[in-house]
DNA sequence: AATTAAATACGAAAACGTTCGTATTTCCAA
DNA sequence: TTGGAAATACGAACGTTTTCGTATTTAATT
């Protein structure tokens, strides 16, 4: 049974075990479960469920070595950020990237290093340089 | 029964109501109703309910006016962004939000004039010029 | 004051997400 | 080649979100 559910978007769970196998490249349930946040304790078996729900999804895909899957992206991480800020364009800012970016910018929560960086960002690709 | 629940941040349809409600600055149940997307078919009970909960999660506030309340948003849509966007930076761009901009400027085509006055934006924010 | 139309309050069903236990499969080592 | 450790498959229990129905409250009109 292999491409059964679509969803465009990770849940919550969903995304924390992607984001470890984007760092990991590749990974078994078990190589997973052990990159889990320290205080996270989670059954075998529920990390295995989320594995073959991310199959079912298609975010990932398997292949068999001996007798255990492993896990491969399949959605790469780039364009699931290219995903979620459209998403979250369209949802919140009225699909003006812009003002996304004009809100970031004033948020006081922001390091000045943190800003600086999006300016020497933002002067290069004005200068046309690729980065 | 005011202040019941908390939570940082809005389901999909809190959202959704959110949103008309920060267009629509105040409004009651029937005016929120109104204007859901066309295909949109909601009883009005279900819209009420979307609506005390989020007054216990104190994002909104109501005053009774005749019969009927009307909510006011109490969290600012700038305010909710900014959540947003830490959010997302946090969970998908490894806490830095230059990452961020980066891919949103790599796959969105900003034009010129949007780049240039999101950096000049920058530049008055670095040199700490109130707007 | 009684009637009634419109609004709210509340609980529960339906849908979805998360976690886990039990049963089954797999393959390696003895 | 079989016994056992380790992996997967699946369904169930639990929690949260979304939707709605029924009961109750409200205020204006008669």
């Amino acid at each position: 049974m292999r491409p059964k559910k679509k969803a465009e978007f990770l849940t919550e769970v969903e995304l924390e075990f992607m984001s470890h196998l984007w760092d990991l490249g590749e990974a078994s349930v078990r190589d997973i479960l052990a990159n889990l946040a320290p205080g996270r304790d989670l059954a075998y078996t529920s990390a295995a469920t989320i594995m073959r729900i991310l199959e079912q999804k298609e975010f990932v895909i398997s292949t068999k070595t001996g007798k255990t899957f492993i896990y491969k992206p399949v959605v790469e991480k780039d364009a699931y950020q290219s995903r979620s800020l459209r998403d979250l364009s369209q949802k919140l800012f009225d699909g003006t990237p812009a003002s996304l970016v004009a809100r970031l910018v004033d948020d006081e929560g922001l390091s000045e290093e943190a800003l600086q960086e999006i300016r020497a960002l933002l002067d290069r690709r004005l200068r046309n340089d690729p980065d």
